[in-house]
DNA sequence: TTAAGTATGCTTTTT
DNA sequence: GCATACTTAA
């Protein structure tokens, strides 16, 4: 049968051991994405069992879209029925199908990392709690692993003692969930959390997933936490038909509360569980995976495996040195580029870092060869502040009590109802017991006063038409409204501000962007999506998911990003001490150990070439610090990899050559027609037109890509 | 009430 | 070196 074709032995048996408890130890590169989803096709075609009985969770939703193209290509059967997904998405599928059992409704808000601090900034005022003693981000912290672990509020000293400072903590996590059950909202924490509780606490319900379930996959299992290992194990707890796959050498993510000790004891956990190993790699050329082993073999937690490949490269890895990290960038867009002339294609190249703060400097470097690139990571599309506002109004229209996101737009656009009245309003609102978005239509003249009173009118009368045209309009239809209403995008064109410019092309991208969610929605359910259909999917997206894998582009990202992806060209940069492993790690072995997977991960996604690069100084914050390189260097075998010195680069052209760095003095930056100028995202282009003086003229600039921009003489360097 | 100007703190990593 | 949060002037 076409479905077991090509597997290897191990493989194979992965597939076809359908009954029980199975761990799949699986290393980089060993097929492991084939064998689950020949295993989803087996179980469906030849066990005849129904799409439906079946749960397969994945680590990101990428991976989960993937499956199911595949799977319904090969199988041509209706994705509507599968439950496949991130446990985040799964779980808020759940979630929304149970509510009756909740103290939340269906339509709850799910709440970002940005809009926690706001609600953790509130509780601050209220209670004038002092950010130095209680740093906000370490509460935010302590909640997070709090209900990673499943401990409540209510639970939090059977697990801390009580002290003037866990007292605090417990205090605001106490008000934190509160606040959210108020505003209908759950955090991506809450969505594990509550299912997990759920599932605890109704055994009807559990029954119900139970026997649903029949057969799970768990993905990239080393990275579960316990409130994703209590889901698993109460679901998987009558039938035993659990499959978890993973590769402890790749665990990345304790730090979000993953405990690699579920794998490492998966076979402790469960009775007569079947182990297969699959240790044959078919994506790297020998003398990498041998560079991987050489730096892994120093972790000590792990299971024992030796992972092997046949494929041979005449081309060994590099380990390049550079000045400073102009240098690697310029480095590493010089390499690209003759990979280019050589045939390669960029979306095979990718530049992979610790923190996502390295991508400038190769922007830069990437932007003057001319060369395309994509960030995949740092800030996310939907958290970009002008995306976040109409995201928050869309919330408000299908979830009356969602009061942080009513806060965030009830002056944005600035329609003249400041802080004072806003305040005014919240009383009013606390009074009368209602949420804001009710309180706007039922405040008076005397709470608020006369001109903030016609102002709120005002605004209730555009909200009550928008809360109409969500319930009878389409998702497009909606937004597109809305934000016609609003006006922002003719707002922020009419700005010479470049960021604004960039404001309004974000915004048509996101509308563009509801559209095709809407196509692909109805192509797979055959219905058109409501609004909560559509801010579902956006609250749990990531930058990783909408990555654009067509484009001819060179891909940035860190090396968590990088987990499950492969390129033919690797440039792992910034191997300093201090950046990988990365300052805070250097205390715990645990740590370390989990450093030394991060560059793990990141080698084993090659295909063909790999080029390991570190500086000899940095600019961090904004002076420039010697650097150590990466003590993991030393470990890597040196048989594996030659040495490069690519000191004093950046001043040698390319024909040996030497040439000065351009250096432009602040005052020298008088502009006129006709000159050359350079801009950090644009390019290169010509002035055509000169308004004002010095670094406040408005200049009107022909780029060399062929755009034409309206650009403040601040932002663009004389070359 | 808002806009412009000033201070600060931040950097691991992400669903 | 940047974005946000806070302060000041109008």
């Amino acid at each position: 049968m076409h479905i077991l074709d090509d597997l290897n032995d191990a493989q194979l048996q992965v597939v076809t051991t359908t009954e029980g408890p199975l761990l799949v130890l699986a290393g980089a590169g060993s097929g492991k994405t084939r064998s689950v989803i020949a295993r989803t096709a087996y179980l469906i075609e030849e066990k005849h069992i129904t799409p439906w009985n079946l749960l397969v969770v994945t680590f990101t939703n990428k991976a989960a879209r993937e499956l199911k193209d595949r799977l319904s290509a090969s199988l041509n059967l209706n994705v509507r029925s599968l439950w496949i997904g991130t446990f985040h998405s799964i779980c808020t599928r759940i979630l929304r199908k149970e509510s009756e059992a909740l103290p939340y409704t269906s339509n709850f808000s799910i709440y970002d990392d940005g809009d926690q601090k706001a609600v953790i900034n509130r509780i601050y005022k209220d209670r004038s709690i002092d950010t130095k003693k209680f740093p906000p981000n370490k509460i935010r912290n302590i909640i997070s692993r709090s209900k990673n672990s499943l401990i409540r509020p209510e639970d939090f000293f059977q697990f801390n003692d009580s002290n003037f400072y866990s007292d605090m903590v417990e205090d605001i996590y106490q008000r934190y969930q509160s606040h959210l059950l108020k505003n209908n909202a759950m955090d991506f924490d809450d969505l594990l959390m509550n299912t997990a509780f759920l599932l605890h606490d109704n055994p009807s319900r559990l029954q119900h997933y139970q026997q649903q379930f029949r057969y799970v996959m768990i993905d990239e299992y080393q990275d579960t936490n316990y409130a994703q290992f209590r889901i698993i194990n109460l679901i998987a707890r009558e039938h035993q038909n659990l499959c978890v796959v993973g590769d402890d050498d790749q665990a990345i993510y304790s730090w979000r509360g993953a405990d690699i000790k579920n794998i490492l004891n998966f076979e402790q956990d469960y009775k007569n569980v079947k182990t297969i190993k699959l240790e044959q790699n078919y994506r790297s050329p020998k003398v990498i995976l041998n560079l991987a082993n050489s730096l892994i073999k120093n972790n000590s937690q792990r299971h024992s495996k030796e992972l092997w490949s046949a494929l041979k490269s005449d081309e060994k890895p590099l380990l390049v040195r550079t000045d400073n990290e102009n240098g690697e960038a310029k480095f590493v867009a010089k390499e690209i580029k003759a990979l280019q002339r050589k045939g390669a294609d960029l979306n095979q190249c990718v530049v992979l870092y610790r923190t996502n703060a390295q991508s400038r400097v190769f922007e830069n470097a990437f932007t003057r060869q001319n060369l395309r690139y994509q960030i995949i990571g740092g800030v996310n599309f939907y958290q970009r502040k002008e995306i976040k506002d109409i995201l928050a109004y869309l919330r408000v229209l299908i979830n009356p009590q969602d009061n942080e996101s009513f806060l965030r737009i009830i002056n944005e656009p600035g329609r003249g109802i400041g802080k004072v009245s806003q305040e005014r309003l919240i009383k009013f609102a606390g009074d009368a017991n209602l949420s804001l978005r009710e309180a706007l239509f039922a405040v008076d003249q005397v709470s608020v006063g006369t001109s903030a009173f016609a102002k709120m009118q005002n605004f209730g009368r555009q909200m009550q038409k928008w809360i109409e045209l969500s319930n009878e309009a389409s998702v497009f239809e909606c937004v597109s409204q809305l934000v016609e209403d609003l006006g922002v995008i003719r707002k922020f064109e009419a700005s010479d501000d470049p960021q604004d410019i960039a404001r309004a092309e974000n915004l048509k991208e996101f509308i563009a962007a509801v559209d095709e969610f809407s196509e692909s929605f109805v192509e797979d359910h055959e219905e058109e999506p409501t609004l909560q259909d559509y801010l579902q999917t956006v609250s749990l997206q990531t930058d990783l998911d909408n990555y654009d894998t067509e484009s001819s582009s060179i891909k940035l990202m860190t090396m968590h990003n990088v987990k499950g992806l492969e390129f033919d060209h690797v440039f792992i940069v910034g191997l300093e001490d201090g950046l990988l492993p990365h300052n805070r790690s250097l205390e715990l072995d645990s740590a370390l150990e989990e450093e030394r997977r991060l560059l793990y991960v990141g080698i084993t996604r090659t295909r063909k070439t790999l080029q390991l690069c570190y500086a000899a100084s940095r600019r961090i914050y904004n002076n420039v610090t010697m650097t150590m390189p990466s003590r993991f260097i030393r470990e890597l075998d040196e048989e594996c990899y030659e040495r490069i010195n690519n000191s004093f680069y950046e001043f040698q052209a390319p024909g040996g050559k030497k040439t000065k760095p351009p250096v432009t003095m602040e005052s020298e930056k008088h502009f006129h027609i006709g000159q050359r100028i350079r801009h950090v995202t644009f390019g290169d282009g010509m002035i055509l037109n000169v308004d004002g003086k010095g670094n406040k003229a408005k200049l009107t600039i022909s780029f060399d890509s062929g755009e034409l921009k309206r650009i403040i003489g601040s932002y663009v360097s004389l070359i």
